[in-house]
DNA sequence: AATTATGTGAGATTCAATATCAATAAGGAA
DNA sequence: TTCCTTATTGATATTGAATCTCACATAATT
């Protein structure tokens, strides 16, 4: 699905809320950019391109965003939340290189197969998942 | 390996580090009781034992166990880091329930295995990995 | 245009974690 | 044992991400 087919006014409405200048400028964000960003991140470029928004509202808006599935959360492991867009890709997971911070997306359909035998065998019904693996890229080794 | 045939000292000492009262204390609070806490319960555990310390030298002390390999790091994705003892347990990763925050430990040589393809497919030397599934335990849902 | 409830902004607040730095104590040397 | 050097500790301040507060602004309906 392209990004520009995804209408952020119908979504935010049909959840019964308003939809905002703002909303649409962290939504335009998100997408215009590399992914893996921090809110802290999208409030400076958004303020950076004269955009009128608080920290707060930015902190909100990601949250309608992660709430509606726009935007899928995720914990790297340095102490702050960052985002992706997930519209155009299949679910994928990272590998993060702990000495300069790249991060490759992978993708195993047999990791996700067995993450479901062991969800049921424990008896839990699986909403999400955090599969990270951290090592040393080819150029830091 | 059982908990009391690690000898905190010698390794401690083996890294050039002091050998502390305080060190031995978190050790062993660390130790005699149910895993997955975090470094404030630790730190108010000891309090409330009577021993003395302060809030930092816990958190120093856990980083260097972390380092050490006696302790590891988790970040169950509530805000704070958690920390398990390793010395008794074969790897294993965790199932969290999002409602009650139930935490099972499951273990998987499959997935184990197929880590080290990825890595290895990305030109990855994988030191750790993070892997955890969110959702409603049995209880729950 | 008037109405009203939702959304926003600026700043205060929270909370985990880290930094600072003077005082303390571990461990080697004599 | 006593002395010394230096790592460690404790009390407190500070950081940084994220959330809360509440007066004001504004979207959307009438």
């Amino acid at each position: 699905m392209k990004p520009s087919t995804i209408d952020l006014k119908a979504i935010i409405r049909a959840e019964g809320l308003r939809y905002t200048n703002q909303r649409e400028s962290v939504w335009q964000e998100l997408q215009s950019s590399d992914d893996h960003r921090d809110a802290e991140d999208i409030y400076f470029s958004l303020r950076q391109k004269g955009i009128n928004i608080s920290r707060a509202t930015v902190y909100r808006t990601i949250e309608v965003l992660v709430k509606n599935n726009l935007v899928r959360k995720l914990d790297l492991g340095d102490g702050k939340n960052r985002y992706e867009c997930k519209w155009d890709a299949a679910h994928h997971d990272h590998l993060i290189c702990t000495e300069c911070g790249k991060i490759v997306e992978f993708m195993n359909d047999q990791v996700e197969g067995i993450q479901s035998d062991i969800a049921r065998e424990y008896g839990f019904s699986l909403s999400y998942h955090i599969h990270q693996l951290f090592g040393l890229c080819e150029d830091c080794r």
